[in-house]
DNA sequence: TTGACAGCTTAACGCTGTTAAGCGCAGTCT
DNA sequence: AGACTGCGCTTAACAGCGTTAAGCTGTCAA
């Protein structure tokens, strides 16, 4: 009768669905729900639900491949530079974005045509190999872990900051007797995006330094 | 009658049954068995379970404290360096530790010692308050970020490698057409630790040639 | 001796991921 | 045409989850 689901379709709808309840949220029964369909019916698809998240997080990769395959500038450091910051803008776009993301097994290799076009960009630009390789690891490790900090500060992707971590006086307080540890805390929860720019910055530079 | 249970006792307990059970096994009718209660009777010391698992991250912390504040070396570069690799080795240290270190809330200040003497050691060494705390931030989230890959690849402490990471012939044979892909993977997959060392090394001059 | 109250137990709730069994329909083969 | 096959789903159920409510017990103060 109504139309049938495959694995695309559940991928999109659990992505969709990620942005109203969350990771703890997105139960396979939800999913479900949202595709008119009961909860077991989705183990016709996938063998568990880390399976899916697989899928999603494939997914989410999938979606910003030409965002970071495209981009213009006239150096490596400009044209990596604006890949990963692509790639955060992204992350940052899905409620538990670089969470999602972290740590999952992509489940074909639709990642390898941006990633195969980022790494040749640096290759045709003096570095070896093995460098190019290094360098897109090493700002990838940067970015994701710096996202999954700023969505504990900034869990919704519209914007709203957890009050938990405001900066008022209880903290100024707390923090007595350790005025650097006091201001490194408004130095990164003040900006989130401004103190990201700055460490890509640094990373970049660092692979110019040390892996040219 | 019995022993009474406290915070740091369930924080304790919980942290050594993290390595036996993993993240997902670390349920509080798990931790309760091992204190010999019942599972409500931890709501009397925690409001719900992620104030517990902030507890346990906190204690992962503390643990890692004096081995992050004291390190030696005669640069501030070998410092840092020194510091942020004994963070890696706690992290790696727990089962998931990196996943359950990311993006939890400390629940006190103990962190506080520890990071005021790294940021301090910086400020000395010619850093601005601020540069400082960026530094530390972007070696940071780097490690952070590294970790948590490298621990979907080895799960466990002990150092068993997840299968399905294997650069097998299957892979190879799904990677053909994209040689700098396939080479990333063996660059990246192969020796973690040398992979991580030398992303280290790429942050650090970048702090030392942007931030200084 | 009585009362308060910290710290636990027991019982239960609604929810979770997951499995087993079965149903209905599309398409193939005889 | 009619039986058969098997894909894709449903219904029912299970053990275990986080969490809440209520009640019990021992300790200490008044």
């Amino acid at each position: 009768m109504a139309n049938r689901i495959d694995r695309a379709l559940v991928a999109d709808t659990a992505l969709r669905l990620l942005n109203d309840v969350g990771l703890e949220g997105l139960t396979l029964r939800r999913i479900a729900q949202e595709l008119n369909v009961q909860a077991p019916a989705l183990y016709w698809h996938f063998k568990n639900k880390q399976e899916l998240l697989d899928e999603v997080a494939t997914e989410m990769f999938r979606r910003m491949s030409d965002s970071l395959a495209t981009v213009e500038g006239d150096t490596w450091q400009e044209r990596m530079t604006a890949s990963i910051r692509e790639m955060r803008r992204f992350l940052l776009g899905y409620r538990d974005g670089a969470k999602v993301f972290s740590g999952t097994r992509f489940t074909d290799t639709s990642y390898a045509t941006p990633v195969e076009r980022i790494l040749s960009d640096c290759v045709e630009a003096g570095f070896t190999p093995r460098a190019a390789a290094r360098a897109w690891f090493t700002v990838a490790s940067y970015t994701v872990g710096h996202v999954i900090e700023e969505q504990s500060v900034v869990p919704m992707p519209s914007g709203e900051r957890d009050p938990a971590y405001d900066l008022d006086d209880g903290r100024r307080h707390r923090l007595e007797g350790y005025p650097l540890t006091a201001e490194a805390g408004w130095e990164f929860f003040d900006d989130l995006e401004a103190g990201y720019e700055e460490g890509l910055r640094v990373v970049i530079a660092g692979i110019e330094a040390a892996l040219r």
